[in-house]
This record gives structure tokens, sequence and C-alpha cells, in this order.
DNA sequence: TACGTTAATGTAAACGGTTACATTTATAAT
DNA sequence: ATTATAAATGTAACCGTTTACATTAACGTA
């Protein structure tokens, strides 16, 4: 591989000259630009990026850190920021944290030593003082879903709590008296907005009783169990809204075993709008978040950040979609 | 953030014994290393991972490329992938390609400014240059998949054929008569084996015809119309092979579209094993592939090879195993 | 004519490590 | 006692850029 240095004696001209044309900085002549280009082309010359990145405290890289890629709610989220990226000719690191705020900080501080350009963290157990020590070393990052009160850095969401409230409106829209509500961790705020938005919605109703709500870990097993503490307390409950898709998912099943008809007997809405939604029998009604967008943006942000060197603490908010479809079809009239 | 001269400075030693003893190369005395770590700690020196990468060409990262992290059958191998990388230190950087060789080619390029480790590719499009040339320059490279001919680097895939036949002979056992063959791209070797090993069973088999056989595209909306196509031209399919899970999930979709029932009438094997086949009504057979396992192993060899500097070649089959569900179910006698 | 500006380029010091080579001292072998 | 060998450490070059600062030449202006 040639060097700066080789370009350079060939072209005749310093190193400086040769960077200064290659990062087209500072004033020089049109005619030695000529030259250095064509030595350029003749080494195929290709600036190292590690040089630079030792010289510049960046290495073109930003890091994406989420929870877990096998979760199906990730890898449209991390194709989106590496689109984006990559159009502007940047990479991605991918880290697992596995919702693990020591994995998190281990990553964050391995690849603070190589000099990533930003970080994007899709967490909910990211702890403050880590977004602090970035924020203080001047490495831009984003925030997706947390950040309650930090003011820190630039937070994307969806509008979780808007969300539930179109699944609940949409469920007692089409005929449900008597509406579960299967709700996440509670330490995921996403998890919190949506029982919120529950709860406003069917608080009035007069099916409506606490012990309709039953927790769940966000995953396909913790949905089916939590059907079964549902029927056992219930039998008459006729729609349920679940948390996320994957309990969903859960509830169709463990509804299927018991032999209860979806939508006749009781509908069901998830929330997320994964793929997943799509391929299951009846095809599941959910909420969808745009969850490539919230990566297209997050990494926008985050370019914008890096580039101008300016750190905003903006709380943007996407709006969700309800998708109906069969699981909550009411019969024909 | 403390450099290494600080430390030496603090140490009073020179910089070449405090590398030595942080990297423990050489011999140095325990006295001298003991003030040295004390340093060490004192000023919370941790060293900086670019500068080193400039000076080994190696910057502890090792380079991903797959098709699309969207397809649910990458996201357990990037998992599988990032957990080995993750415990040896090392961060994984992820490309997707789309299958095109062109973008694959531009990754390798930006990549090798970065001097990533390493590459693992999981790719159909891989040009044999590109390998080439990552070899010649010393940088470790393993496949997945692809390298027929390529004896240039280790190549890891699942044993096609053999699935095929675990499928064939499956479908055959459940009492299949005339089973279909939905196969993927020919351009893919995967979808080659397979198609090879369905045939090597089903030649001999009196409903044997080619006319079974109907190309998809290895996803969803394709094995649907390959159905429609199936069908058209044999009303009296009792079986169906999908080259992969995303085409067997299509073609459940379009027969019960059909009011066909599965499996009562017409039996439907997968091939891949996602997580995706566990969800779907009626539950799918596949012929499941070690997909995380093959992450890890493509990792763990990447990194002997990084470690070593010794570049094998080996061609690596692992084993596939049938999983029976209920899309294959023979109704009880 | 002398001088402040600006354009064009070069020099060399960072950036923060690794490592080949040199030097000194202690130890073992002859 | 002498010399070869190994252990312990230091010096400085090197990895390949960027960039602050210095230098020179050309130009417009008072």
């Amino acid at each position: 591989m040639a060097t700066i240095r080789d370009v350079a004696r060939l072209a005749g001209v310093s190193v400086a000259t040769v960077s200064r044309v290659i990062n087209q900085k500072d004033s020089v002549n049109p005619e030695t630009a000529g030259q250095v280009l064509k030595a350029v082309e003749q080494l195929q010359y290709e600036p190292n990026a590690v040089a630079r990145g030792l010289a510049g405290k960046k290495m073109g890289i930003i890091a994406l850190i989420l929870p877990d890629i096998l979760n199906p709610f990730f890898p449209a989220l991390a194709r989106g920021v590496e689109d984006v990226a990559h159009k502007k000719g940047l990479t991605v690191i991918l880290g697992n944290s596995d919702d693990l705020g020591l994995k998190e900080s281990s990553y964050i501080k391995v690849l603070k030593k190589k000099y990533v350009d930003g970080f994007i963290i899709a967490s909910n157990t990211i702890r403050e003082e880590d977004v602090e020590s970035l924020r203080k070393e001047g490495i831009p990052i984003v925030l997706l879903d947390r950040g309650l009160n930090t003011t820190a850095c630039p937070v994307i969401r969806s509008n979780n709590r808007e969300g539930a409230k179109l699944a609940a409106h949409h469920l007692l829209g089409q005929g449900c008296q008597r509406i579960a509500h299967i709700y996440g961790p509670q330490e995921f705020i996403t998890a919190r907005e949506r029982l919120l938005g529950y709860e406003e919605v069917v608080q009035g109703s007069k099916g409506y009783s606490p012990s309709l709500m039953e927790p769940g870990h966000f995953d396909i097993d913790s949905g089916r169990k939590a059907v079964e503490q549902l029927f056992a307390r219930h039998p008459n409950i006729d729609g349920i809204f679940a948390g996320n898709d994957l309990m969903a998912i859960g509830a169709l099943k463990a509804l299927r075993e018991r032999g209860i008809q979806v939508p006749e007997q009781v509908k069901v809405c998830g929330f997320d709008g994964i793929g997943l939604t799509e391929i299951t029998e009846p095809e599941l009604t959910t909420v969808a978040q745009p969850i490539y967008e919230m990566g297209r943006l997050a990494a926008q942000i985050l370019l914008d950040e890096i580039e101008s060197g300016i750190s905003g603490n903006s709380l943007i908010e996407l709006d969700v979609t309800l998708i109906p479809r069969k699981s909550t079809m009411k019969e024909e009239s």
C-alpha cells in the first residue's frame, strides 16, 4: 500500500500538500493539485483510516449497542442505522448488551478506546453516568427509548402511550368488553407507557378490573403463561392487548391450546409491528412502530452531531400506526 | 486520558518498559513491573486501541459481511460471531451486502483501510479476486456457504445435500407420494445442493416428475407463488419440500388460501430452522442448520488464524437436523 | 519605495503506541 | 581471570496521517 509520502515524493511536493489536496483544505495551486492527483491515481493511493483516526480521534465508526440482535425488533433498527452510516461512508460496530448495564459499560469503555465517532444505544439499562461521561468527552450519543430525565442527549422513541390507547380503542371498537393487558417489565419506560395508555382508555369502561393486567417479559413464553393466569381469573376475557408482539404471539399460542378461537371468542392485539405478525395464524393486529425509520433517524441525528460538533438534547416521539388484521376482526354482521 | 508516556514518567521508567509489562512481552524485573502497574492503576491508564492498531496493523475488529440482517437467518449467525468475538475482547463491524458483489468489494476495501483483523463473509456473491487479494495481504478470511473451488480459505457450511435427503425421506416416510420442491436461486450453492439431494431421493419413486420442481427466491412471497404454479400443474401434490423456511412459510400461506389442509392434504417441510418455524400454524417441520453454531465456529476459526498467523483452507460441513413438527404429521391411524 | 496581505508550500511536531537495536549488568562456563 | 550469554532496560525509529507554524513569493496600496 502506498503511503502519503510515496505520493508526495512522486508528485514532488510535501506530505502537507498532499494532505491538503486529499482533504480539500486550505488553498493549493490547481496545477500542483493536478500533479498530486495524478500521483494518487498512479499509486492507487488510499489514505489509511487508522492513521487518520489516530490524528483526528475519529475512526469513521459508529457504535450501535442494542440488547440482542436475536430479538426480532432489532434487525430493522440495525439496518436503518447501517444504511445511513454506509451512505455517509461510515461503518457500524454492533454490540449485544443483553440489557446488562455492565456489558454496556464495558462496550462503551472498549469502543471509546477505538475512537468511535459516536454511539447509538438502544437500551433500557444504560446508566446515566455512562451518558454523562461520553458527553463530557465530547463523544456524541443518541438514545433509543430510554431517557426520561436525561436531557443530556437526543432521545428517540415511539409514542408508546398513544399507541396503547390506539390499541385499546381499537379493541373496544371491535366489540370487546373485557380487555386484558399483558404488560412488559416495568423498569422499561416503553412498557410503563403502554400500560398507562391502556389504563387510561379502559379504566372508565364497565368491564374494567386491575386483575385484568398481567406481567410478562416481552417474550413469547411469558405471553403464553400470562394468558393462563388471566383466564384462570377471568374466563370471560374477550380481548387481549399485549405489550409487545412476542407476548401477543405467545398469547395466540396459549389460546389455540385452550381451543379458544381468535378472533371470534377473543381478539388479540400486539405492539411493535415486527415481521412475525404477518405470518401468524390469524395474522396479528399490531401497533406498528417505524422501527427501520427509528434507526435511520438515530443515525442521522448522530451524524449531524458528529459533523457539526453541536450536541442537542431533543426528545423525539415518533408516531405509531395501528395495523388492523385478522386477529381482531369483528365477525361480519 | 493518560498516555503510556505519562505512565513511564510516573513509574520512572521508559515507555518501552511500560509497553513490556502491559503486553507481558520480553522479560522485565518483577519489582519494576510492580512500579509500572502501580502507575497504571494510579493514572487509570488504558492503552489506546487506535495507536496500537496503527503500530500493529490490527484494530481488534472483525468484519462480518452478510447479505441482510433483516433476513431472519442472519441474526443468529451474527450473534454467534459476536459472542465469540466479545469473549476475546474483539468487536464486530457489521455490513449488509444485499448480495451485491460490488457492495461487498466496497466494504472490503473500506475495512482493509481500517485494519480489521479479519473477515467473515456470508455471501453467495463474493468474488474470488476479493478473497485472493485478502489472502495475499495476509488478512484472514472465513467464508460461509460459498467456496466450491476456493481452496484459498476456510469455508463453513451445512451439509445441505444430506439435509435435503433427510427432508425428502421424511416426507416419503410420512406417506407422501408426489413431493414437490421449491428450489432457491441456483447461483447459490446451498440451493443447488438441496435440489440435488431432493432429486437423489425422489428420482426413483413413482410419483417423480421434473415438473414438480419450481424455482423461488428464498423469500416468503416467491414460496407462495411457487405453490400456485405447482398446483396448476399438479393438483395432486401431497408434499412440499421448500428450499428454505421462508419459502415454506409462503407455501403454507398459499395452501391456506386455497383451503388445502396442512398436514392432512399436503405436508410441508422447510430448511434452515429459523425461529419463525415455531410460530406458524401448523408449526413447520424443518431441516435445522446450527446457525448460531456456524457463527461461533466461523469466529473461532478466524480468531485462530488471526492469533496464529497460519491460514488454513479447511472445508467444514456441519450436520443438520430434521425437526419434525405438525406440518408433516401423519394422521393417527 | 516600503509594507501589510494573501496565496502556496514546506517543516516538523503531534497523535499514542510497538519494537529493533543498543547498552549495561549479572551469571555461568572455560 | 576471561569471555560468552542472558536478563533488564533505554533510545529512537516507525506506523501514516493531520496541522500549527514558518517561509517565500506575489500583489495591492500608501
